[in-house]
DNA sequence: ACGGAGATGGACT
DNA sequence: GTCCATCTCCGTT
């Protein structure tokens, strides 16, 4: 896969979130490089009443009616969570990035989630980004990140997602925590991968 | 100006 | 399994 199949492969939720399992999130900052590989994404397609877009545009979901490739971040209790937006422009839909697997930079990422965490057990292993908000502590994401071009090709902005080199196989699961449509298959795991929630 | 709800996570029984 | 911390946004007054 390379990035114009990646942008393409963005078209739909549904298909999007397929094509992002085993893709690369990379997080750069003065600290150094965290490199990730995912494996545990949800589609919210356009017309899901799960999905943040479906009650039509506000302040909050406006990124996910935008341009494809764009990180929608949003806050839920403590924690953040990332979506790449997803559809046509004006389209409202987008993949919730679920869960990551550590390729470099771990002990950023440790330590960026024991920063988080303080006075709490210190994550280790394969907790450290096993979850929508728990990525995001490892990666320092907040709502800061809401709106930027996640396929740009500057080699060193903050944040990049990268195209995957093979397509891993593949579970498909009911979607985790939501209070409508909880029965569509629409979660999407890496087969047997340890680092994907539970 | 107000109240409720939330695509969570961690601690605890 | 249950409880709840903590905050932003949104729909309603």
């Amino acid at each position: 896969m390379d990035r114009r199949s990646l942008d393409a492969a963005l078209e739909n939720a549904v298909g999007a979130a397929r094509a992002l399992l085993g893709c690369v999130l990379v997080r750069t900052t003065h600290e150094g490089v965290r490199t990730t590989r995912i494996v545990e994404t949800e589609a919210y397609p356009q017309g899901d009443p799960a999905c943040h877009a479906f009650g039509g545009r506000t302040k909050r979901n406006r990124t996910l009616f935008g341009p494809r490739g764009r990180a929608y971040v949003y806050r839920i209790h403590r924690s953040f969570c990332l979506n790449v937006a997803t559809g046509p422009d004006g389209c409202g839909e987008g993949v919730l990035i679920r869960a990551v697997e550590p390729v470099d930079g771990i002990e950023l990422m440790e330590s960026a989630r024991a920063r988080a965490t303080v006075g709490r057990r210190m994550p280790t292993g394969y907790n450290v980004a096993n979850g929508p908000g728990k990525l995001c502590q490892a990666l320092d994401i907040d709502s800061g990140f809401d709106g930027v071009d996640l396929l740009t090709v500057e080699r060193n902005a903050p944040l990049r997602l990268l195209p995957r080199r093979t397509a891993p196989e593949m579970l498909v699961t009911p979607r985790v925590g939501i209070s409508v449509a909880t029965e569509a298959p629409l979660r999407f795991v890496v087969r047997d991968s340890l680092w994907a929630s539970r």
